[in-house]
DNA sequence: TTGTAAGCGTTATCAA
DNA sequence: TTGATAACGCTTACAA
């Protein structure tokens, strides 16, 4: 009995086979015919070595792709908490999956950069810098970059923030709001962008703090607020996980939402806890994961790719009302 | 001026600094000394070329490592949506990372076991069977299983489901509950232990549907359940977002909750949505997330690893009260 | 401390 | 339709 033999090899299947290594690849790829006999030969040879097709390792250098694409979204558990980047995620993922590519979750180091990724999607909305960014661009590694930064070199996915925080903050002036503060994000081209839109209607909106797509921060933000009792009657949030916070708040100090005070959100994500269907600006969020990910696959195939800008809608539901 | 040059090698660098392949490769790896003189000599060969770095691709093929490792999750709106499984990622992806390593997202299909893998981590708890499976084991890439169906050749992270579903039956019990229903999952290794647990203290416990982890199937299949009235006085779920599910539509049927109607979770994580503290079973997540990146480090290095299995704990909420 | 040379496993080019 | 051969870019014995 031989000791631990080491796994078969392509050369290993085409010896046994009685051919040479390059009919052996052939039969595989099936990159030119191979005649009927031979194939089934190799293949024989190949079941009975127990050979389960091409080591990706070598098959990557020699193609000089890895079929891997980097995907950052910052901190796991805070990126996939918030419900709008699920549908996206999911969306890349089935169109990447389709041309046979992986994704692979980058974090911050600049480890990361340095794996065999055949293009990278940044998609940290709320950060103008990151570490890898300058090994990726020195080893030209395609970038895709959502809702992002405006760096040099890359592609660029977004959706048309400001024009839909201008519709909302019109739907709110409509309904005779005239004190209107605003739930941030922390400063990011999605926030400035919208806080563009809202100010086009509402110039002299107020504030009530900054905080990422979470419930309770957005809570403990709103009750700050409220409790200073600056009189608004509309409260503009970045996200429908924000806005539920502020309803939620509101109600606990005996507010009616909207009777008392207007709610709304961004993203037009599904709520199911909130006995109430949110004012929002639904953004596309598949579309946007289709589009991150054509993106990719063209920038891959080393095509030019013009940079995208997706259009959101205002949706009204029922925490707006008359001011 | 030359037309589109190709990317620098090792090679190349070597040469502009007029020294060896192998003594360039040196320079950088730290495997063994360097003088200093030539160091800088190659550096700055290296700096004027605008070579970063090794390439991956040739590294891997050469190490017989990719750096990636993959990690099948299921429908990863679905996965993610779970807020159980985001710390448990998080953990997996931090100590993954501090050794270099990145984390892959794996579908269903046989395409992804086919990309440079140097291991699997498979955490779809609901599923016994996987495609990919097969052509990894053929493969030889370490396969490591958490709360999943008993796989040879593979490494097993489990937890103490059977425990903790008989220790919250047991509290149920002493509150004198005898009457006590069950929301199941899936039909999986998790649901089977957990069921068992129950039925040491509730033999005949009832069935009130099953279901992922999922607020509104959840809401519903209560519906259907509390319809019917079968005069339960508790409800045992199988984690915390299906127990919130029940405890809403619970108080949708002007039940309160624990007074008319005790209700359990799993799991342990926050809902700060409900104004409630649920009566759960914590499972160490963050735990579980090491103790399945601890193996798949060992498991790569060819080390043989021990299968785990870590406590639960019952944790007395407001939602369950004397019956 | 540095150099030579042999692969890692595959695919692609070119000729036969 | 098949075969010989040369890369792909790197790391690591082994020699000097």
């Amino acid at each position: 009995m031989p000791g631990p033999t080491r796994a078969p090899t392509l050369a290993d299947v085409a010896a046994a086979a009685g051919v040479s290594l390059s009919t052996a690849s052939l039969t595989f790829s099936g990159n030119k015919p191979v005649s009927e006999a031979t194939r089934e030969r190799v293949l024989s040879a190949a079941a009975s070595l127990g050979w389960t097709g091409p080591n990706p390792l070598g098959r990557s250098l020699r193609r000089g792709r890895s079929g891997v694409v980097g995907i950052a979204v910052g901190q796991l558990s805070t990126a996939f908490r918030d419900p709008a980047a699920l549908p996206m995620l999911d969306a890349v993922s089935e169109v990447l999956g389709a041309a046979g590519l992986g994704l692979l979750l980058m974090g911050d180091d600049e480890e990361h950069a340095r794996l065999p990724l055949d293009a990278v999607i940044y998609d940290i909305c709320g950060r103008d810098d990151w570490g890898p960014y300058g090994e990726l661009v020195a080893r030209e590694v395609p970038l895709v970059v959502v809702e992002g930064p405006s760096w040099p070199g890359t592609t660029f996915i977004d959706i048309d923030h400001r024009g839909g925080a201008a519709a909302l903050a019109a739907h709110l002036h409509d309904l005779g709001h005239r004190r209107v503060a605003t739930l941030t994000l922390e400063a990011s081209h999605p926030q400035r962008e919208r806080e563009a839109g809202l100010r086009e209607v509402f110039p002299r909106a107020s504030v009530v703090g900054a905080c990422a797509s979470d419930l309770a921060e957005a809570q403990r933000l709103a009750a700050d607020f409220l409790s200073a009792d600056p009189g608004v009657t509309a409260i503009v949030c970045q996200s429908d996980v924000q806005a539920a916070g502020v309803v939620l708040e509101a109600r606990r100090r005996g507010l009616d939402v909207p009777s008392d005070l207007s709610v709304a959100g961004f993203d037009g994500v599904a709520t199911p806890w909130l006995d109430l269907s949110l004012t929002t600006v639904v953004q596309p969020l598949v579309a946007k994961g289709r589009a991150t990910a054509e993106a990719v696959l063209a920038r891959i195939s080393g095509a030019d790719v013009d940079d995208v800008v997706l259009p959101v809608e205002l949706r009204v539901g029922d925490s707006t009302g008359p001011a």
